[in-house]
DNA sequence: ATATGTGAACGGCTTCACAGCC
DNA sequence: GGCTGTGAAGCCGTTCACATAT
């Protein structure tokens, strides 16, 4: 690991999120090589961005020519750790939380839900449900048995911080947070809100008129 | 209409939905009125934000005193509020889009899902959805016919653009994007992507060691 | 004394523009 | 000629710090 996580910015992880996707197609579709120019147009980004974004992570391209695709995603497999299968466990198996559970994106990209947990695991109809719902009681020894260090909370946010808490007392250090409330957690934990109803929001917000 | 919308943050805008799950509580508990600080300190923002992003509003606190609980709620709601009522239309009833029709969250921002949309509606079993799973085909007319003008879009990456188009064509100007791809979009057009397998990616990536 | 409102300083990400290499 | 790599400039949102009001 050469370069220090600090100081790459958040939002270059995110983009190269996107990159990989793209690359991926053209990956597909039998491209030996890319020029940042074009690469950075299927990605909506100037071409200068994405160029920075790579620099981080060595001399990966070749000037007058472009970047190799393979070596691209070989990197940014790399950097966001695609290799390694994370472990993660989800909380509060309502109605999104179900959805979740259905949803095999995370999977794709290498992380697995291995249980759910909900206060009435009892009255949740697990028919066709691909992993098992457990009772909150056992979250804790789980959490610590199998080494989880990352959780998607879909509990009321009412009971958010409550769950959070247990979470990180349980050795959790990465949120998901799709409760509408905002967790006070300690410095070393990592919180991401997504927040499905504000989005729609602040959408209906910015289209004009 | 006292502000114009170009000139206020996309940033200001997110946090004033957090700003208002916190008051709601504040008002709940009898509250009249709040300090920045205090204020801040449950949204998790430093309280000079706080203040900035009011500040686009208007002279809303009292110096020396703080800012009245309710007021602040109501500017709060006719800012977002213009947002608020608007009909909206799913297309793609998957996993993830057949979760979102259970989802409550929308209904009670004021949004109302009318109806879904599907290239195979007949294959989707409809028991339970709270709203009709139409075919494709019949997108454009609805859409036009009820105003719509915002989608919900979780159809798999490869059809991503292509519906896209037809929405945009249809004269859908807001667009919230499940699907992993980048679209391109005219101008007019406002997209905000939620990618799930991202957000946990990143999130994995920004934890410790 | 307390808390807002805000110009100014700061910091970080984005874009430009060009030197350097193929 | 074409394209990368990168210092410099630009931009935008955040934070500071204090004048101002009650």
């Amino acid at each position: 690991m050469g370069v220090d996580k600090v100081d790459i910015p958040r939002k270059t992880i995110y983009r190269l999120s996107i990159y990989s996707r793209c690359l991926k197609r053209l990956h597909e579709n039998g491209m030996k090589t890319v020029s940042s120019n074009s690469l950075a147009q299927v990605a909506n980004v100037k071409s200068a961005q994405l160029r920075k974004d790579l620099g981080y992570f060595g001399q990966l391209g070749t000037r007058g020519l472009g970047y190799p695709v393979e070596l691209l995603l070989d990197t940014i497999r790399d950097v966001l750790g695609g290799a390694t299968l994370q472990p993660v466990v989800l909380v509060g198996v309502g109605n999104l939380g179900r959805a979740l559970l259905h949803y095999d994106g995370f999977r794709k990209e290498g992380f697995e839900v291995l249980a759910a947990f909900d206060v009435k695991p009892d009255v949740i109809d697990q028919e066709g449900l691909p992993v098992p719902v457990l009772h909150d009681d056992l979250m804790i020894d789980f959490i610590a048995a199998k080494g989880v260090r990352m959780a998607i909370l879909c509990v009321p946010a009412k009971y958010g911080q409550e769950v959070a808490n247990v979470l990180v007392n349980a050795g959790v250090v990465g949120i998901l947070n799709f409760s509408p409330t905002i967790l006070q957690v300690p410095d070393q934990v990592v919180v991401t809100r997504v927040d499905l109803a504000m989005e729609l929001e602040s959408l209906s917000y910015f289209i004009d008129q």
